[in-house]
DNA sequence: ATCGAATTTAGACGTTTGTTTTATTGGTTG
DNA sequence: CAACCAATAAAACAAACGTCTAAATTCGAT
């Protein structure tokens, strides 16, 4: 069971640097100091593998998100007395800080975000309980703030605060390099102070204060 | 030449639909109707394909983004008379719209998205310029209505901005299916509609009207 | 100590990949 | 007509890939 962990390991490691294509699965047992055949025998496949790490990365976030919120609802004793910002700092609060809950890079979700692009709309079934779950929680409680808005507009609303933060980690690096043209420095850029931006940018973004 | 081309157009659907790992020179060149050695010969390798390929879709959004921007700015006389509102529509209509650009389907926007994900970063040079160039001048253009925002300010919000509209094209029906739970029909999203609301979403992030 | 299941190992298999090589075509120019 | 050149064609190349087989080993329970 311990080369399971190893090859998990490594294979974090190697496909958040260089992707799940590019990273054969001879470079992951090597790195993992393993044997080849045990990928076959520990996950089926490599896609077996693939998915197993993608898991790993959005069920501890995901899961967080749920907790941020729970805790939430435990200090205003009910859900409707959450404050708006408090809701969106937990939806958030797990993606831009990911290591607060053990996911070790932010490298992994700009992988993940690419994997769940490519896969063709298919998504693990287990996180699919806990994608539609995150999804169930948060959008009741933003309804709560925004009773004027229908069902299907806060879901897009989620989705669109979703790919502030998603985009951030993916490509947001890059926008700001080419956009800076060398006059910003892009590696000094403090978390906590970006976690609010993007909190302020989706709590703007529906709609203002709520009514 | 019609060989070249025929490539391309083949290659943008193959790519399109199945992604740049998955879809094999032979393949293209299979529904091209041509010699395999024919894309080895008009761009080099495989990744020379790719690569025009990817210029094919972003080079036209962002010249159109560019003119869309320049007719505002011939409406209004100046840049400073341009409403914010037309300003972010400016920036959001090619992307959500591609087709008016004759970009032929959001499809290869997820593409894109994904190239730029695993590219490390690298963007063909080509589109480096006219990227920089279409940040540049709409930064300057929201600078105008937020003057109380940093030059980093603004493009970090505009990079958010972004994220809204690529994770829309990503990744937002299969969030608006796991969400919705078989409650809403996702195939009939008018895009108009949406593009007001990403236009909405958007400037609300951007701090709410102007001061 | 022995049995048996679980795990690990070395090696090979067949396929697919991108690329290259060599030959042939077809049209243009001297 | 002949020479040249870009373009296309057919075939082969070597490398890398995921997967499988069968033997070897480990390790806990009997």
């Amino acid at each position: 069971m311990e080369t399971r962990e190893q090859i998990l390991k490594a294979a974090w490691d190697l496909f958040a640097e260089r992707g799940f294509e590019d990273v054969s699965v001879r470079d992951v047992t090597a790195a993992a100091g393993v044997n080849l055949a045990s990928v076959s025998y520990h996950f089926g496949c490599k896609e077996g593998l693939i998915q197993e790490t993608v898991k790993r990365c959005m069920n501890p976030i995901n899961e967080y998100r749920i907790k941020l919120l729970h805790e939430a609802i435990e200090e205003y004793g009910i859900l409707e007395k959450v404050p708006l910002e408090r809701v969106m700092r937990s939806f958030m609060r797990p993606v831009v800080l990911p290591e607060e809950c053990n996911v070790r890079t932010g490298l992994m979700l700009r992988l993940v975000a690419r994997y769940l692009i490519e896969s063709d709309y298919t998504v693990p079934s287990v996180s699919q309980n806990l994608y539609s779950e995150v999804f169930r929680a948060f959008a009741k409680a933003f309804l709560i703030h925004f009773p004027h808005l229908s069902p299907v507009q806060v879901i897009k609303h989620i989705v669109f605060t979703s790919g502030t933060v998603v985009y951030y980690h993916g490509l947001g690096t890059l926008a700001l390099k080419l956009s800076a043209g060398g006059q910003v420095e892009v590696d000094e850029i403090d978390r906590e102070e970006m976690l609010d931006d993007i909190v302020a940018f989706a709590l703007n973004g529906f709609g203002g204060k709520p009514q």
